[in-house]
Formats: C-alpha cells, structure tokens, sequence
DNA sequence: TAGATTGTTAATCGATTAACAATC
DNA sequence: TAGATTGTTAATCGATTAACAATC
C-alpha cells in the first residue's frame, strides 16, 4: 500500500478546533463530569453540535445515544489523535521574548511538547538557563543533536523557529540538517523546507490583518 | 441603508494572505520594482495565479493586461483595505515574556499599530520601560485612557491580551470597559465579548495541534 | 414510552480552480 | 501581430449545515 493512498486528508478547521474541546473536557473531568453531550459542547463554544460530532468523530471515538461521550475516552480519543500522549522532542533556536514565552509556557508541556535545548547566536545568553533548559551556541545544536542521540538514545523531532524573519532560513536548513521531521515556524517569513518535513507558521499578521480589516470595516459601517 | 447591508462578507482566507504578498511587494519596491505580475507572485508562494489576482481584487486596486500591477498601488491598496495605513492605538495587559515580545518587535508598528501602554497587575514590574512603554498599573488602566482623551485626544481603540487564561476574561472586560472596540487574545481562552466588540483569537494550540496531527500521520504512514 | 442524543446521508454554502474573453 | 496578463463567469471542491433514521 503505498503512502499516499493510506495517508486521509482530513479536515484541518476540525483538526484545529480539537484542542478548544479539550481544554473544556479536561476542565469538566476536573469538575468530576462523567459523560458530555456535543449539544453541550456546542453551546459552550456558540457552534452546532453537528459540527462538534464531526470533529470528534475524526478522531475515531463513539458515543452513546441519549448519554453522549464518555469524558475521559474523549480526552484520550482527541489527545492521541493529536499526537498529544506521546512526547516530542524539540529544539528552539532564537531565545528573544517570544523563544522565552514559549520555554516557560507550560501548556505546551501538557500536550507532549519537551523542548530539551533552545539556541541562539548571541554569546551574551550563552549558559543562560530558562526554565530549566540551557541556551547553547548555534554552532553547537548538530554536536547536541549528536551527544542527545548517543547518550539518551533521544531523536530530535521538531524544530522550533523563534528567530527574525532574515536569520529563519538558514536556521531551518540547520535543523533539517540535524533531521527533523517538523519545523514550527514563528518568524514572519515563508519557509523553504523539504516536502517531507512538516511544517506549520503561526501568522500573527494574517491575525492581526483579520482584526484591522474588521475593525476599519465596522467603522466605515457606522 | 443598514450597516448589514453595507458590510460585505470578506473571504477570510483572502484577508489573511493579503499581509504575506505585501511582504513580498515591500522587497520588490525595495529591488526597484515598478510592476508586478500575478503569475509571479504566485510563483513565489506556490499558488494559482488566479488566486492571488481574487485575493488582490477585495483590496479593489485593478492591474493592466500584459503588464500586470503597479507595485506602489498595490502597497498603498493593500495597506488602506487592512486599515494599516492609519495609526491604531492600543493599550496591551501582560507584561509576560509575549507582551514583550509583541512591544518589542517593530512589525507591528509597519502595521500601523502603537501601543501607548502596557498594563500588568505585578507591582515588580510598575515603572520599568519596554522599548519606550512604561509597565503601569492594570488599576490605572481606566485612568490612563481618560488622561490619554483629555490631555492627548487619543482614544483607545485595540486591547491586547497577553495575560495567563484565567485572568484574561476580567482583563477583557476592563478593556472593553475603557471603550476598546477590538480585542486581540494571546491567552489560550475564548472571551466572551460585546458583538459590536471586533475579536480575534491567537491560537498557538491549534497551530500546534496541526502540526503533531501531520507529524504523527507521516509517522504511521511510512 | 417519549425525548434526547448519536451517526450518517443529502443539501447548502463558500472558497478555489478552470475556462475564456478582453486588452495592452 | 502574438503572447502574456487581467478580469470574470462557470465548474469543482471541501466544509458546514439540514434532515432524519437509529438507539438508549
């Protein structure tokens, strides 16, 4: 069977609204919910509980008629659909505010995200410790890549760019050059990657571009 | 006429790539360009050229057949149908490692925004300076507005989030208190809000979910 | 049992792409 | 002129919503 055919293309809107209803799920658990209906879900989150049976149906899990979804089979069904139970093993390369935002945020850590080591160019950080991870030299990240896998036997997986625009290319050549299989991209610029790594890039203009148009419209309206 | 008849429904995928081609047409002003085709900036993003010429289209600039868009009009048309050629004032709450890292970085000023003020509630940080913005009180907030009004004329427009999940709804409240007409949310929560309050959300953990999605989905396809 | 809910198929809606005329 | 490009209408594709049967 070849790759392509086993491969589904699944809805991404669904996939991105996934981690809204976990954050809920894991909220009712703590308030000792048992079983939650989609009606329920959707009314938390203003949407139609066809929408959020859809979504919860990609990720393979069933409910019951009259009752609705088990909590806690919901919250395994979506956070291992999501890769979320397992760990992922990243390096940050650019440690500005935004690099520091994301090494002490821990909601990522919840979610299987083990940043091991973060990177930088600028000697002034070098040995500075954030949230319990070292900022070494980007020289060093293939020797470290290397002394990870040789003594821990840990393969890095995802790279995460948290540089200027100009420096984020040659850095993500850097860390597909250690072989990461995905780059998560916060520098305001496309990224030229091999089409089997995995890439994503958080556009805080297109959401700001959204914001603004919406706004400059609302007043033309009035 | 109502205003519901006078706001058209914007594509906003459409919107969203808007800020990535005007990225590109600053370099191209940059290099000396005068003119831009479709067709290359399609190229340069791996899209149909067709798209790019719809997306263009809402800014409502039009091109010359065989020579394409004057690239000093696009600019302009782009940057006037996102509202950035005009100053928004804001006040940003959270003086975390992202709200400095959204004060810091000069971007957003391109875009026309300017953030008058931070806010956050922990008293070690009042006074400090962030790239020429005082750290105040999130208790002066109403203060500060009225004091801006009178003294300045300026009126507060945007609120931007960047506080933990659990205090970013009475964060928001307070915002729209002041009279914010947009809120832009860093904090993984979805606010509730006035509807005539535009609302945009930052949703790192969707971006993250899509990421380990594909990146688990390659895994078991191989 | 009746009512609420799941699961699924069909209809609708919106965005993308194809096709092609207009034009410089 | 021929070819490249814009602008627009029609076709396709994908996501959302409606409708409804199944079921606890």
């Amino acid at each position: 069977m070849k790759a392509s055919s086993r491969v589904r293309n699944l809805p991404t809107p669904s996939v991105q609204r996934l981690p809204v209803y976990l954050r809920f799920l894991k909220e009712a658990r703590n308030r000792g919910d048992d079983v939650v209906s989609c009606t329920r879900i959707a009314e938390e989150f203003g949407q139609r509980s066809v929408q959020v049976r859809k979504d919860l149906a990609i990720t393979g899990v069933s409910g019951r008629p009259k009752v609705g979804y088990r909590v806690d089979e919901l919250i395994e069904a979506i956070e291992s659909f999501l890769g979320w139970d397992v760990k992922t093993t990243a390096f940050l390369v650019g440690v500005g505010n935004l690099g520091r935002a994301i090494l002490n945020y821990e909601g990522f850590v919840a979610h299987g995200l083990d940043v091991v080591a973060a990177f930088d160019a600028n000697p002034t950080l070098f040995g500075q410790e954030i949230n319990g991870r070292l900022v070494r030299p980007l020289d060093q990240i293939a020797a470290t890549a290397e002394r990870l896998r040789r003594e821990e036997g840990r393969i890095v997986e995802m790279g995460i760019v948290t540089v200027p625009a100009r420096a984020a290319q040659p850095v993500a050549d850097k860390l597909v050059g250690i072989g990461v299989r995905a780059i998560w991209n916060y520098a305001p610029i496309r990224l030229d990657l091999p089409s089997d790594v995995v890439y994503e890039e958080v556009k805080l203009s297109a959401s700001f571009a959204v914001l603004t148009n919406r706004l400059r419209r609302r007043d033309v309206a009035e």
